[in-house]
DNA sequence: GGTTAAACAGACAGTTCTGTCTATTCGTGT
DNA sequence: ACACGAATAGACAGAACTGTCTGTTTAACC
């Protein structure tokens, strides 16, 4: 029950906003009963809440399993094939955190507590990637690589697909330029001209 | 009378999102009756697209004004200044375009429409500010630096301004690997070993 | 001084929204 | 058979929203 009232949630929240979207939709489209969400989740705000972690599994879910098969050294850069891959997806609609995070003004609301956990999730595994690729500056490249991320996925909707593109080649100029221009940190090796 | 309502509407707008305002909120802003709103306006919708549109005005010459007096080659850069000076201001929201866009699912909303507008303007700027600087393969890098844009813009929403000085970083990063790498489109003439 | 356009205050209709509550039904385990 | 937890339908309150309309006031112009 709990299951398909988020799922109805989740689909209409994602389609077309939390804000613009009444409960009396998402019971609608739950056949469920009013009391049965209240029980559940207590107040929409809360839904809005369980709706953004519900998008937060998925997405990390989502993006280790693509990433697992995926040498460490290269994930950095393949991330986004991911993106391209979403991007792409039939009913692509944008970030839901970064639509969230529009529509709610307040950073205290538990759906942008949620949001802001993912964010450091998200920056942590940039890292990890850069590092693996065995980059010096791997900070500054990683935080680059976020932005970079994130204006794929924003800029795709307004512009599509390309914009994601855009931002894989530019991720592969970055590191490019951060393993060719300096040494690696670890193992001798000589450098690997990648992609 | 048409600005003090368009200015309290954009006071609020900006503040906590278009759907979260209603017209008597911005009318008690502005100090206005509401025959004066819909005279002048119509509809909410249009009073939205007004906001959108003097928000593009005051973007395009802020810009404008900011790259005047910087060369021309050095424009791609140092617009990203632009960026770190913006989301620094004290009551930075985000980017008010992006929002209306993950507000108003809408493609045809007059709001939307003027945001893609302003969208190919600013592509334009990137392209001619990359010509100027007199790179290869201007198209990709001015494409590249438009997702670097929004990203930094969406990015210091949640992460500070810190993700602009990022974006500034990789911007550099890319330009001098397009200057570096390979040869200037003009005088030297000789075949560049594209990507 | 009289005309006219614009702004004013605010009532009003009609809808939508969140959240509460009552009363009923269903299914399961004992 | 029975009890109990969970779901159901839906009325209801109270607020907020958009948009319309009426009647009044203000101010500029001739």
């Amino acid at each position: 029950m709990r299951d398909r009232l988020l799922e109805a949630a989740d689909r209409l929240f994602y389609a077309e906003g939390t804000r613009a979207v009444g409960i009396d939709r998402v019971l609608a489209e739950a056949e469920a009963a009013k009391a049965s969400l209240y029980s559940h989740f207590g107040c929409k705000d809360e839904l809005v809440a369980a709706y953004v972690q519900h998008r937060i599994a998925l997405a990390r879910s989502s993006i280790e399993a693509f990433v697992a098969p995926i040498p460490p050294g290269e994930r950095a850069l393949r991330i986004f094939d991911w993106v391209v891959a979403w991007v792409e997806s039939p009913d692509f609609m944008g970030c839901p955190l970064q639509r969230v995070v529009g529509e709610v003004v307040d950073a205290g609301h538990p759906a942008r507590v949620l949001a802001a956990d993912q964010r450091d999730w998200l920056r942590a595994r940039f890292t990890e990637w850069v590092k693996a690729a065995g980059l010096a500056n791997a900070q500054q490249l990683a935080t680059a690589l976020l932005v970079l991320f994130d204006g794929a996925v924003i800029a795709s909707v307004q512009d599509g697909s390309r914009r994601a593109r855009d931002a894989r080649w530019a991720a592969g100029e970055l590191l490019k330029a951060a393993a060719g221009g300096r040494a690696e940190t670890r193992a001798p090796k000589l450098r690997k001209p990648k992609q």
